[in-house]
RNA sequence: GUCCCCAUCGUCUAGAGGCCCAGGACACCGGCUUUUCACGCCGGGUACGGGGGUUCAAAUCCCCCUGGGGACGCCA
């Protein structure tokens, strides 16, 4: 049915006129879009050309927008400059679902409209950025072939790509608000705000920096730097006033100026935050459309404020619906697989993730639901999304995923696959030295093996109490030792080791207390090659899951145990 | 709490005022096929959050309510 409905474009059939002026996206976004485009009304109180949007641009229905056929002349939101995109992840974690999807939709943008897409590093925050992070950021990226014209590890004219190496760029640029009188320092301590914050919370007040250093007097600002104070920069707010903003797939987004603080730009140690080497990079780096996820929206009008504080003119904006657990929360690892390379050790298709996550908010114009990486650019526009935040449903990437392994993988393929991802020389390297003293014959190999390759394990989950430890206090343990495990960079076994040993003093476990449930967790067994040896060959991605399944097993004998009380 | 965003089956979605007492897919249940299992095929139940408008006509446009989410860091 779907399938014979004519294009959806031709004018004849939605004449613009009407479609202009009756359309609208959603209810605030169209009140607002009326408001802001009346001669007189209010506008955007500080400095800067009004930013109310023309009308051709702007979205026209709720649940999904209209952008083609309500722009007359647009094919695509490409207006005056070439179209120039990024994705910025932070190198402070595994390469993440969500980076993935805001970077497949990037892609999709760019190649769309003949754009250039480029990968940039924000690793501002140098207590946790880390090299094998990005590493692996990048290794993730390139395994599901979401590839960069420029970046990192690719160069390109607008480098360098990592910020923590533009260092002066930013400081120039702090240096001309300073001058400009658009940012101040503020000798405030740590402590200092983190009273403040807590007085307003039992105050019951949105926690906001009350500007106690915005207005001192340059003699005053002199006198703790002669002292050596540590500072930061931070960014003017306008007091009064709103701040507008045209977020392309939502419409006009007005926040009042008051509700928004003054925005720390660098921090006491010389590195800035992500505000404002975001707007600074991308300024710089000629992007055109900042594609990112919906959790920005609510700090966009300080990004606003600091491209009008350069005299800069703010790219186009687009938010993407945020990636959900089953619970609708923002997705996390706490309650999703969420790292790339998870996925990747699970089995899971380069082809079967991109699509999967391509239907996600989106869908294409014939609803077909299996479709190539470039189907889905060929058919790709904005105003085939829909806004709602979409569960990440595990059960049927499987499922799409399933339709890959059937469909589409040759037994030439299939083999391929085989040797070069699952019984590779490097693993069976790493196998054959934790496993040749313990059996006799070849043929025990692969039964010897075989947790190293499952992906759930079954086993008694009794098997993970140790004695004088209740399953609870396990489970919580575990836990706990899972976040050690994603700080973890290192995954040799001697670090680990370390790391464990360490980790169960710091928790007043006794090593064996821990060491054994850990087994169980890993191999499912009692018997084991040695534990490090078999944590850093599993992987961080495997060491993780089985943590998980091991709590939800635990989770699940507490709640009996309690049962037959 | 304050501000912002969002709202069709449990989940992903189709839907552009009449083609819709709402279509597809996942999951679930039943059947067929199959020596078994799986795949595949057929069938089934389940949704427009509520209330007001506008209209001859509302899932669709408007308003309010409700619900969900996000932000409120010297994190990004």
């Amino acid at each position: 049915m779907a399938r014979d409905r004519p294009d959806r474009d031709p004018p004849q059939r939605r004449p613009e006129a009407h479609r202009i002026g009756g359309g609208a996206s959603t209810r605030h976004a169209r009140t607002r879009w009326r408001r802001a485009s009346h001669e007189d009304a209010p506008q955007a109180e500080h400095g800067g050309p009004p930013r109310a949007p023309e009308p051709g641009r702007h979205p026209t229905s709720p649940r999904r927008l209209r952008s083609v056929a309500d722009r007359p002349h647009a094919v695509a939101m490409t207006t005056d400059r070439p179209v120039r995109v990024r994705v910025a992840p932070s190198p402070t974690g595994e390469p993440h679902v969500g980076t993935a999807y805001i970077a497949l939709f990037n892609l999709a943008f760019a190649r769309k409209n003949g754009g250039k897409f480029v990968l940039r590093i924000e690793d501002t925050d140098r207590e946790r950025s880390r090299q094998e992070w990005e590493d692996e950021i990048i290794e993730g990226l390139r395994w599901l072939g979401l590839t960069w014209d420029e970046g990192p590890d690719v160069g390109g004219p607008f480098g360098p790509y990592r910020q923590s190496e533009r260092s002066a760029i930013y400081h120039q640029h702090i240096e001309l608000l300073l001058e400009k009188g658009e940012a101040y320092r503020c000798f405030a301590t740590p402590e200092e705000l983190a009273q403040l914050r807590e007085e307003q919370r039992a105050r019951k007040e949105t926690s906001r920096y009350d500007g106690r250093w915005r207005d001192r007097s340059p003699a005053e600002v002199k006198a703790a730097m002669d002292a050596g104070l540590p500072f930061v920069v931070r960014m003017k707010m306008p007091l009064e006033g709103e701040t507008v903003l045209f977020d392309e797939l939502r419409g006009e987004v007005r926040i009042d100026n008051r509700q928004v603080d003054d925005q720390i730009l660098m921090k006491s140690d010389g590195f800035p935050t992500y505000h404002l080497a975001n707007v600074v990079d991308d300024h710089l780096m000629g992007i055109s459309h900042v594609i990112r996820a919906e959790e920005w929206i609510s700090s966009t009008p300080k990004h606003v404020v600091l491209y009008r504080a350069f005299g800069w003119e703010p790219p186009k904006f687009i938010h993407m619906p945020l990636l959900r657990n089953a619970d609708k929360s923002k997705i996390s690892k706490r309650k999703n697989p969420v790292s790339l390379l998870d996925y990747k050790s699970r089995g899971f298709l380069p082809e079967a993730v991109l699509n999967y996550l391509a239907m996600l908010g989106f869908s294409m114009p014939d609803e077909r639901e299996m479709f190539t990486v470039e189907e889905f650019f060929e058919n790709f526009t904005w105003d085939r999304m829909s806004l709602g935040g979409p569960t990440f449903d595990l059960a049927k990437l499987t499922w799409l995923n399933g339709r890959y392994y059937r469909e589409k993988l040759s037994d030439d393929a299939w083999v391929k696959l085989l040797r070069d991802d699952l019984l590779s020389e490097e693993i069976l390297r790493k196998l054959v030295p934790l496993i040749k003293e313990r059996i006799d014959t070849s043929e025990q190999f692969i039964p010897a093996v075989d947790y190293f390759f499952s992906g759930e394990l079954t086993y008694e989950a009794s098997m993970l109490v140790s004695k004088g430890k209740t399953p609870k206090e396990t489970r919580e343990v575990l836990e706990k030792y899972g976040d050690e495990i994603d700080r973890q960079v290192d995954f040799s076994a001697p670090a680990l080791e370390a790391l464990s040993r360490g980790f169960a003093e710091s928790q007043g476990w006794k090593v064996k207390d821990l060491f054994m449930p850990l087994r169980v967790a890993m191999t499912g067994r009692t018997a084991t090659p040695p534990l490090f040896d078999t944590l850093s060959v599993l992987g961080r991605a495997k060491v993780r899951r089985r943590l998980r399944q091991a709590q939800d097993l635990l989770k699940a004998l507490a709640e009996a145990e309690n049962k037959k009380k």
